[in-house]
DNA sequence: TTGGGG
């Protein structure tokens, strides 16, 4: 928001300490000066005004005192992730009503108080005056709402405007730092709208919650070294301990469940292990470990729980519910429009199952048709991956998509018709090497090199087990009818 | 005064 920014308008305002804001007059309509939220927050302790966006409504409740508080929190283009902003009014009718987060508001003379190190705006009912107008859609000029003592100045349609241009490239509801699972980033910091289905605390003490928002998280680039496999093979799952089948069970299907881990232990824990409940998680972090992403929560994190109502939480089912509308919107996001042209599948007319379908499916024995990335195979290079085609081996490949990773066998039987023929050992390691993502040579060289992103292929499971008296325990999945393509 | 991610 270009509010009149400026040292200037910083001194300006100090001026107008004690007494308020007096407005100057021209053409017989006020005149104030607007800072923008970055260029208020440099004068802490003097009355400033401010045009903003509404990204957060708190709920209107009685102070400790004589009062009726409220909470906002308002943004701007100059610091989209917002202040804080208190009201106090002794009628609660008094208190801004906010109709939608995205909406603008007009402050005048509002204080910035910095207190351990944040800053908040207090509004104050004597000095203070607010209006509020709608949002990006709305055309209106004239406030919605409007204090007591408030008066329009000359620069508000026009700031106003800019504000809603603005609020159409950053719409509310998804605020800078609120991302969701399918676009999450390593490193950063953000806050996550998420149902949490699970909470369990890890040998190592540390606490693990598994949430879900009903997105996939994006695909991972790999590290290129593959001959480790034999030793220590590419894990399955972030946690040390996998999941009691009685409570996989109960995951949802569709989307990624993402694990975040906590060294703290907090009272939230303890509300969260009763039930399932959607959750603010504030300020956390993320980063890829073999491949999968994590969530950390750090010291500064904090767990909000939301109710079913919640604006974002009927934003987040309204997405998932529209990934059933079509069968193509259940296949993994970060596939879509790459189409997987590697692999011939005999299951052509088949319908599409993630892993975690199977995984969870109530017979062990089946088959299904499943888009994955291979993230490792074992062997994938040398004389033991070409002994593939002669000898008594079979190829372990690990398979992923955005609901599960599994281990997934060809058999010697399968290994000729997989790779499409008895090829040569170079053909052979070429045909793997695309499977796994590895760059070809003159792709390493253009700096692509030092990761591998493997594309996604179509592939035909069978679900099967190896002693019919521990069925879970001996499931083994195999590959079938899948073959790569030249 | 209150209140400060209620």
């Amino acid at each position: 928001m270009e509010a009149s920014s400026s040292a200037a308008a910083v001194r300006e305002q100090k001026r107008q300490r004690e007494g308020g804001a007096v407005p100057s007059m021209a053409a017989g309509k006020a005149k104030y000066k607007y800072l923008s939220i970055a260029d208020a927050l440099k004068a802490p302790g003097f009355r400033v005004c401010i045009f903003a966006t509404v990204i957060e409504i708190g709920a209107a409740f009685r102070s400790r005192g004589t009062d009726f508080t409220l909470t906002l929190r308002i943004a701007d283009q100059s610091r989209t992730s917002g202040i804080s902003v208190t009201f106090f009014a002794n009628n609660p009718g008094l208190l801004p009503c906010v109709r939608s987060s995205g909406d603008v508001i007009s402050l005048h003379n509002v204080e910035i108080k910095l207190l351990h190190g944040e800053y908040f705006v207090t509004f104050n009912k004597r000095l203070s005056s607010f209006a509020l107008f709608g949002g990006m859609v709305s055309t209106e000029f004239t406030p919605y709402q409007i204090s007591m003592k408030h008066h329009g100045s000359e620069l508000d349609n026009q700031i106003l405007t800019q504000m809603r241009l603005w609020l159409v490239y950053h719409p509310p509801g998804l605020k800078d730092l609120e991302l969701q699972l399918w676009n999450i980033k390593s490193d950063s910091t953000f806050d996550l709208v998420c149902k949490v289905l699970h909470v369990c605390q890890a040998p190592s003490g540390e606490w693990i919650f598994y949430v879900w928002d009903g997105t996939d998280t994006p695909a991972t680039e790999l590290q290129t070294l593959l001959d480790t496999e034999a030793v220590t093979p590419t894990p399955l799952h972030p946690e040390e301990v996998p999941l009691p089948r009685e409570v996989l069970c109960t995951l949802p299907c569709v989307g990624t469940v993402l694990r975040v881990f906590s060294n703290r232990f907090s009272k939230e824990i303890l509300h969260l292990q009763k039930d399932i409940y959607w959750a603010r998680f504030c300020n956390i972090t993320c980063k890829q470990e073999f491949g999968m992403w994590q969530g950390s929560l750090l010291p500064s994190s904090r767990i909000r729980l939301l109710s079913n109502e919640d604006g974002s939480v009927v934003e987040r089912l309204k997405t998932y519910d529209g990934r059933f509308a079509t069968q193509v919107h259940r296949e993994p996001m970060a596939s879509l429009h790459k189409t997987s042209n590697i692999t011939d599948v005999e299951f052509q007319r088949a319908g599409y199952t993630t892993l975690m379908e199977s995984l969870t499916h109530g017979e062990v024995t089946h088959k299904f048709k499943t888009l994955v990335r291979v993230v490792a195979a074992y062997p994938c290079q040398g004389k033991e991956l070409h002994s593939l085609l002669t000898g008594d081996y079979c190829l372990r490949l690990t398979l992923e998509d955005p609901t599960a990773r599994i281990h997934a066998y060809v058999h010697k039987d399968d290994a000729v018709s997989f790779f499409g023929g008895f090829l040569t050992l170079a053909a052979l390691t070429r045909k793997m090497n695309r499977l796994l993502g590895v760059p070809e040579p003159e792709d390493a060289e253009e700096g692509i090199a030092g990761g591998r992103n493997p594309p996604w292929i179509w592939c035909c499971l069978k679900s099967y087990r190896l002693d019919k008296y521990d069925p879970w325990g001996s499931r083994r999945y195999r590959i079938f009818g899948t073959e790569i393509r030249d």
